[in-house]
Parts: C-alpha cells; sequence; structure tokens
RNA sequence: GGGUUUGUAGCUCAGCUGGUUAGAGUACCGCGUUGACAUCGCGGGGGUCGGAGGUUCGAGUCCUCUCAAACCCA
C-alpha cells in the first residue's frame, strides 16, 4: 500500500464493481422494512452543481446506512424534462444551424429534442456516478417517459372532470423573452431603481384634475380606471366622477378601493386590469374592461393607436415625452421598486391577460396544510413547516399552461365543426358530440412541475398498482434544498393526497444551499460556481462528500472554503495510514480466541461502543453532521493518537505472541467496524481498505456495502475509561513538563510518581509501561511516598499524583517556580469560584443533589492540589 | 411592511432537552523525521459566546428589547 491515499483509480473501479453486481439493486421483499428516497430529478440539460452534490451525499448517506441495517431499500433516480431549458437549448443549436423551430415544425423539432435529450441527458446521472451514488439506475426514471406521461394524462383528466383544472382568461406572468407563461413562483422580484410619475388626469366637465403616480406610465393607455381609498378625505368628492385619460381621450371612471395605499405616491392609483395582477382583481371587484396594449413580444399593440410596434421601454420614453408637452406630467420622482424577473432569463416579466389553463389550488391545498399540522408528515428542521404553511395559506391558482413543445402537451382537443372541448385519456379520433373528425389538440404543454408532482408514486408504476407502489410508497424521505419547497415539495404533498390518499413521503428534509467563500449563490453570471467534477479529480469524491456534511447544520446554508477540502483530505489520508499501520501488523494474524483484554483493549472498545451508539442515533435522526464529527474525532484522536499508540509495544514484542495476538485482534475489530461506519461517509476509501481487511475476517463477504451496520451493544465501561483518562493525564503532564523544560523528544527521562491511594496506585502500576512508552520514560517509579523530594526535578500535580521529572543539573529552578505558580494561580481562580457557588445557599439547597456533591468533589481535588504545590515550591526555595 | 436564519478564537464552524475550567478544523508560535501518516506527531498562545435587560441557585443555551448581515414573501 502508498503511504499516501491517492483517490484516482480506486473510486472508478469499486463503483464499476458495485454497478456491474448489482449491489445497488434491491428486488421488492415484503419480509423486510422498506426504507425508500425518490431523487428529486435534476435536470436533464443540468451538470452537477455542488448542491446537487450536497443532495446526492445526503441521499446516498441514508440510503447506505438504511441498506447496511438490512432495510429493503430503493433509491430511485432520474432526470427532469425540464421544459424552457430544455427547449432552449436545442433552440439555440438550431439557430447555429441557421433555422428555428417554426421552419422544422413541431414534430420534427420534438424528434431534435429527444435526440439531444439522448445524446446529452446522461450528463449529470454519469456524473452522480462519480460522486459514489448508491441509487438503482435499473429503476430510472425521466418526467417525459411513458410511464410518467400515462400518470399525467391520468390526473389530468382527473382534475378536469372534477373541476379542478379549467381555462380562463386571467391575468398571468409573461416572459417576452422564452415567449411563455410562467407561474407566480417562477419570478423573482428583484429590487430596481425607477422613476415615479406623477401625472395629470382631468376631471371631466370641471378645472379639476386627479394626479396619479405610477412607475409604468406607458401602459395608461390601458388604464380603465383610477382608484382611490374608499375614506380618504382628499378625494372622497371624486369618487363615481369621470375622467378624461390623456393622450387616448378615454372617459374612465373615479373607484374607490380599500387596496389602495393612501400614503403612496398622491394617493390617487391608475388601472390597468390588463397589464398589472392588483389592477386585475381590481378590474374584477368593479366590473372594469380590460385593454391589452402590448404584445408577446412586449410591444405596443394595435390598441396603443400611433405608439403601436415601440418595445414597452421606447414606448415609456415617448409617451412619457408627449405627457410632458401635452402638460400633463407633474413631476418624476426616483423610485426603487421591486420588478419581477423571469427566474431563467432574468428579463422583466409582462403580467398579461390572457387566456390559460389552471389549476385550483382552494380544495387541493387544504388537505396539504392538514397533513403537516397533524403531523403526518413532518419537516426536517421543522422550521421549514412554516414556511410550507404559510405559502399555502395564500396560495394562487396554479397556472399550468406553457406555450412551448417540448413538455406534455395539454390533453384537451377542440373540434373544430361544433367547438366542443374534449378532455381524454386517450387521443379521440372523432367529437363525440358531433362526430367531427376535425379535432384539434390545445398546443399548450404543461408546466414541468406538473409532472415532477407526481414523482413519488409516478416512478413507483402508478396509475399500475404495482409491487413496488405497494413496497416503497409512501416513501421514507424526501432530501431536497429549501429553494424548492414551493416549486416541488408542496405540489407532491397535494397530488400525493388526491391521488394516493397518502402523503408521499414521511419525512422532508431541507438542507441548505452551497454558497460560495463570500457567502453569495453561486451562480454563472458572478461566474463563482465550483465544479464538483473538477473537486472530486483533485481530492476524491469522498473528501468532498465528507467536507459537505460535516460543513454546518442541517438546514443552514454552506460556505464553500477549499481549505476545508485540504483538511478533509487529510482526514481520509489518516485513515488511510491508520489501516495501513493495522494491515501491516496483521499480516501474521490467524482468527483464534484472543488473550486477556489489556486496559487500553478495554478502553478502545468502550469508546468504540460508545461511537456506535452516537452514530447510529444521529444518522437515525438525520443529523449526518454530527455523525461525521463523531466519526472523526473517535478515529483521529481516539484510535490514531492513542490506540495505536498503546498497541505498538505489543505487536512490536515478538517475545509475547499472545499479547500481539490480541492487540491484533482488537485493531482488526475495531478497524472493521470503523470503515463500516465510515462508508455512507466514504464509500470509496473505505471499501479500498475493507477489501484489504476482510482475508483477516471471521465475516467476509463481497463487498462493504453490504455489510451490517455495526451492532448497538451497550458495552461502554465507564470505569475503564476513567482508569486509563488518569493515565492519559499523566503522559499530558509530563510532555507539557518536557516540552516547558526544552527536553528533545528523542531524549528519555526518568519519571517518578507519587501517591497515597491504593486505587490510584493500581491504575498507575497497570498504565506504567503506557507511560513509559507514550512519555518518554527511561523508567517509571510508582512510590506511596517520597520523604526527601528531588530538588532537581521538574514536577506536576494531578488529583491524587505528584509527578516528578528529575533533571540532574539541568533544572532552571526560576523557571519551574514560575511554572508552578502560574498553575497554583489559576487553581487559586478555580477554587474561589467553587467555594462561591458552594457557599451560596440557593445553590446548595435547589440544585439536584449530584450536582452539587460533583462540585464538592472538585473543589476538595483543587484544594488538595494547590495544597500539594505550595508545598513543592516551598521545597525549592 | 411581514417572516425565517445567522452573529461563539484571526478565518470556517460545532456546542442536543440550561449544570465541569466554552470545543474542533484552519491559521499562528516552539520542539520533533528509527519501522502508519510531515496530507504527520508533541506542546503552546488566542474567545467578557453581537449589545442591553430579564427568568433561574445557575444562561453561549430560555424570554423581551436592540444592533448587524443574509434569504424568503408581499
Amino acid at each position: 500500500m502508498a503511504s499516501a491515499y491517492d483517490p484516482h483509480g480506486v473510486e472508478g473501479k469499486w463503483y464499476a464493481y458495485w454497478e456491474k453486481n448489482g449491489f445497488f439493486q434491491e428486488k421488492v421483499d415484503k419480509s423486510r422494512k422498506p426504507f425508500s428516497i425518490v431523487m428529486p430529478p435534476p435536470n436533464v440539460t443540468g451538470s452537477l452543481h455542488l448542491g446537487h452534490a450536497l443532495n446526492a451525499t445526503v441521499q446516498d448517506i441514508l440510503t447506505r446506512f438504511k441498506r447496511m441495517q438490512g432495510y429493503n431499500t430503493l433509491w430511485l433516480p432520474g432526470t427532469d424534462h425540464a421544459g424552457i431549458a430544455t427547449q432552449a437549448k436545442v433552440e439555440e443549436q438550431l439557430a447555429k444551424e441557421g433555422t428555428n423551430r417554426h421552419e422544422l415544425g413541431r414534430e420534427r423539432f420534438l424528434e431534435r429534442v429527444w435526440d439531444w435529450k439522448e445524446q446529452y441527458g446522461g450528463r449529470i446521472t454519469q456524473q452522480l456516478r462519480r460522486l459514489g451514488a448508491s441509487c438503482d439506475w435499473s429503476r430510472e426514471r425521466f418526467t417525459m417517459d411513458e410511464g410518467c406521461s400515462q400518470a399525467v394524462r391520468e390526473v389530468f383528466v382527473d382534475l378536469y372532470r372534477k373541476g379542478l383544472i379549467y381555462r380562463g382568461n386571467y391575468i398571468v406572468n409573461w416572459c417576452p423573452h422564452c415567449h411563455t407563461t410562467i407561474s407566480d413562483i417562477e419570478v423573482e422580484h428583484v429590487e430596481r431603481e425607477g422613476h415615479l410619475y406623477h401625472l395629470r388626469y382631468p376631471v371631466k366637465g370641471s378645472a379639476e384634475a386627479l394626479v396619479v403616480a405610477t412607475t409604468r406610465p406607458e401602459t395608461m393607455l390601458g388604464d380603465t380606471a383610477v382608484a382611490v381609498h374608499p375614506e380618504d378625505e382628499r378625494y372622497r368628492h371624486l369618487v363615481g366622477k369621470t375622467l378624461i385619460l390623456p393622450l387616448v381621450n378615454r372617459e374612465i371612471p373615479v373607484i374607490a378601493d380599500a387596496y389602495v395605499e393612501r400614503e403612496f405616491g398622491t394617493g390617487a392609483v391608475k388601472i390597468t386590469p390588463a397589464h398589472d395582477p392588483n389592477d386585475f382583481e381590481i378590474g374584477l371587484r368593479h366590473n372594469l374592461p380590460n385593454i391589452v396594449v402590448l404584445d408577446k413580444e412586449a410591444k405596443m399593440n394595435e390598441q396603443a393607436g400611433k405608439y403601436q410596434g415601440l418595445d414597452r421601454y421606447e414606448a415609456r420614453k415617448v409617451i412619457v415625452e408627449d405627457l410632458q408637452a401635452a402638460g400633463v406630467l407633474v413631476e418624476i420622482e426616483s423610485h426603487s421598486h421591486a420588478v419581477g424577473e423571469c427566474y431563467r432569463c432574468s428579463t422583466v416579466i409582462e403580467p398579461l391577460v390572457s387566456r390559460q389553463w389552471f389549476v385550483k389550488m382552494g380544495p387541493l391545498a387544504q388537505p396539504a396544510m392538514e397533513v403537516v399540522r397533524q403531523g403526518k408528515l413532518e419537516f426536517v428542521p421543522e422550521r421549514f413547516a412554516k414556511i410550507y404553511l404559510s405559502w399555502l395559506e395564500n396560495i394562487r391558482d396554479w397556472c399550468i399552461s406553457r406555450q412551448l413543445w417540448w413538455g406534455h402537451q395539454i390533453p384537451v382537443w377542440y373540434c373544430q365543426d361544433c367547438g366542443a372541448e374534449i378532455c381524454a385519456k386517450e387521443d379521440p379520433t372523432e367529437c363525440p358530440t358531433c362526430g367531427s373528425q376535425h379535432l384539434e389538440q390545445d398546443p399548450d404543454v404543461l408546466d414541468t412541475w406538473f409532472s415532477s408532482g407526481l414523482w413519488p408514486f409516478s416512478t413507483l408504476g402508478w396509475p399500475e398498482k404495482t409491487p413496488e407502489l405497494e413496497q416503497f410508497y409512501p416513501t421514507s424521505v424526501l432530501v431536497t434544498a429549501r429553494d424548492i419547497i414551493f416549486f416541488w415539495v408542496a405540489r407532491m404533498i397535494f397530488m400525493a393526497l388526491k391521488f394516493q390518499d397518502e402523503v408521499p413521503f414521511h419525512k422532508v428534509m431541507i438542507h441548505g444551499l452551497v454558497l460560495d467563500s463570500q457567502g453569495r449563490k453561486m451562480s454563472k453570471s458572478l461566474g463563482n460556481g465550483v465544479d464538483p467534477i473538477e473537486v472530486i479529480d483533485q481530492y476524491g469524491a469522498d473528501t468532498l462528500r465528507f467536507m459537505l456534511i460535516t460543513g454546518n447544520t442541517a438546514g443552514n446554508d454552506l460556505r464553500f472554503h477549499p481549505e476545508r477540502l485540504e483538511a478533509t483530505r487529510n482526514f481520509a489520508n489518516k485513515i488511510w495510514n491508520a489501516s495501513r499501520f493495522v494491515l501491516m501488523n496483521v499480516q501474521d494474524y490467524k482468527a483464534g480466541p484472543r488473550g486477556e483484554l489489556t486496559l487500553a483493549d478495554q478502553w478502545i472498545l468502550s469508546r468504540y461502543a460508545a461511537t456506535v451508539e452516537t452514530v447510529t442515533e444521529a444518522l437515525e435522526r438525520f443529523d449526518l453532521g454530527e455523525a461525521g464529527r463523531a466519526l472523526y474525532e473517535f478515529i483521529w484522536n481516539e484510535f490514531c493518537d492513542w490506540y495505536i499508540e498503546l498497541s505498538k509495544p505489543r505487536l512490536y514484542d515478538k517475545e509475547n505472541q499472545v499479547a500481539r495476538h490480541t492487540a491484533q485482534s482488537v485493531l482488526i475489530e475495531v478497524l472493521d467496524g470503523m470503515l463500516s461506519m465510515l462508508h455512507p461517509f466514504m464509500p470509496f476509501l473505505t471499501e479500498e481498505i475493507w477489501q484489504n481487511l476482510k482475508q483477516h475476517l471471521a465475516k467476509g463477504g463481497e463487498t462493504l456495502m453490504l455489510k451490517s451496520w455495526p451492532e448497538r451493544v451497550a458495552d461502554q465501561d465507564a470505569a475503564v475509561e476513567q482508569k486509563l483518562n488518569r493515565i492519559m493525564d499523566v503522559i499530558k503532564a509530563v510532555r507539557n513538563i518536557r516540552a516547558d523544560m526544552n527536553i528533545t523528544p528523542g531524549k528519555k527521562a526518568e519519571i517518578m510518581l507519587v501517591t497515597s491511594d491504593e486505587a490510584i496506585r493500581g491504575v498507575l502500576e497497570s498504565g506504567a509501561g503506557y507511560i513509559r512508552h507514550l512519555a518518554g520514560g527511561s523508567q517509571v517509579e510508582i512510590l506511596t511516598e517520597l520523604i526527601e523530594k528531588p530538588s532537581q526535578a521538574a514536577s506536576a500535580v494531578l488529583e491524587g499524583i505528584e509527578i516528578y521529572v528529575p533533571l540532574k543539573g539541568l533544572l532552571d529552578l526560576d523557571k519551574e517556580m514560575a511554572r508552578i505558580e502560574k498553575e497554583i494561580a489559576v487553581a487559586e481562580q478555580e477554587e474561589i469560584r467553587l467555594q462561591g457557588k458552594l457557599n451560596n445557599p440557593g445553590f446548595v439547597n435547589k440544585a439536584p443533589a449530584d450536582v452539587v456533591a460533583k462540585e464538592r468533589e472538585k473543589l476538595d481535588g483543587i484544594v488538595s492540589r494547590k495544597a500539594a504545590m505550595q508545598a513543592r515550591l516551598q521545597g525549592l526555595r
């Protein structure tokens, strides 16, 4: 084995081995408890980013853990057809070829998209393999595959027939760049500097005028009213009067509506129902006409008269000039306000009234809120339940039609002869009303989230009643980032409740976003993205995985710091070398009953037991960071720093084969368990090592990933741990002396330990060898008392133990006295603190007896330690 | 405007239901290479836990207010 771990070659080798042998696949097995996860499908156009890497790592850890625990495990992968994104990719291609989708026609265009998907769509799933994802690729799904499409049809038709899907003329978010509607949550609100234009609208038949304030003067052409607050004294007399709309000379009414904010602008708002969602609502309340003045390119249309053909921003300029010339413009104020942008292309969206398909949310949202309120579905961390609920409480109907070609085409046909509207699971051939065969399908497709909303059950075979659906549904947990709670999580929940009468998953585990080192979102435009594949190439997948999950706590965002990768890489190397040490020293090991366990053996087995417990419990509650940290500490600080060192004398002692064999057996046992627990976190490294270790194990197997999870054995031994802790304290104290006294590590020194306590004496005697070995002792002498204190010795005092390191002629007396004085000062501080506490009647009377006893014991220890140090100081003077 | 989160060592973060002298990694200082590892070992310095009140015998941890930052919603 090389002296440093090199992930290159190792990772690909084991992934291929696992996948080829079908270790990721499990058949439905009713005799075992199921554990299932459906992967949030990444966009088929996408390539892996760190967010995916974190998401997949979390799922993989949980899956590998549960698999080792013996659950019937399924982690189902797949990709999302990503309507706009994918269509845009192919349109880009076509543009390069000098053509476009309209020239190609719908059918040929879709062929091209499928071709594209076949060719490039597998990229992200290949990248997930690099990460070590142990999902069952044999069950990989795609939101547009046959089964998912069938489910979409089923759901659409059912909701349509129940009146939960309707078509209507409403205001929607139109992206002039993507040429499609987008849903409310696909609009990002961005704070922008703009202007507030004050315009004077004359009152008909009067010299008076009403001044309105607006950020979008160009939409005035579509104004159909002006609104004021009903209780606004300034304008009360004008309500019901008629205004003359400048430039177009249309008569519009002054209406009263409580929506108007009196303090904002002039307190009078122009109402353009066709181009503003709030105005649209007001328009409905007051029965106002909608006048659409912008077209699908966001250019002024024929309703705009002489402005027709102008882009909305050019139109603004021209109209403002005209208004000024007409004396309508009163003033222009600077004003910053939130502008809606398309989440994909950042084009300012245009609210537009048009005819679209909607899902009626009220009846679907209610049960979706109930299951969370009743605890049938839990969010981890639970605070995300609040965000989810408040969103559903204010939900508006969901616009599901998209003016794209790539996606699930809406299963509604219009009869060209009688005008009938047909919604059917199977494509109809003739009109059921008039028998005509002139049917035309609605050209729009469904929002991508409509199909991903069905993901937890469509991927398990629904609408068929499959064994998979029966065994693995509801899924155990959904793991996802917090930014798609609305987009996706909520939709899966209400769809599942509607079509399965059951939650889609028992728990939702929300993790944070991966940010750059300055805390900014990673984005293409900022160029601050980090490619996980590059990280894997450089450090290995195990390092990336471990760094991602130990970086912070559940639900919080994580800043990406390259230095942390180095630290984790070092940890991987540490494991590698500790394992290398074990393997090098067990070459001759033969299984068989071991001899008596030493204190060190008992100690590491006790610590191991505690670690199994901590790690298992942490994983059970999805606290991966805690589990990872517990493993890190056990492996580095306990196994490597102490146990390996403590085992060396026995391993190197050729005289005592029983002792050597016993040490070997404990090393093997602990290493085996340690690798098992670490496997979900660092699958490649652990498999590589374990394959070398398994020949020494009673229970081998083909792969570590199918090995059973270490049992939670309750043999943690507090007495043993206390004993070894005492020995460690002595070793640390001697090391401390040596460092302070500049005794070079190579130089051995005599160590004298004095104790009058029988029990402590026993412990020291059993640990004398350890002390000599780890504290650089030439010999260790244990005395009950010391009549003549050595004057030429450095010393330290522990509870019940005095330590002397004789330094013939080398002792710097001043330095030694200063050392002791400093120690005494620290002890005194502590004594004062404890005395104060124990003299407080409130504490003594009200605190639990064991807490008080502990404090008293501590004080006694300090007092005697201090006395011993003072005596020592006297002796030196 | 409403909501959520964060504020602990120079930096990045732990610290579960309030109870040892508040931890780790990294950085820094000193010593060190004979047989797991210099991607290492040993030792060390460094924090009035954002601020102010309060509850409590006891607060980094609970409550109120306040300051600062990030994000979400309107």
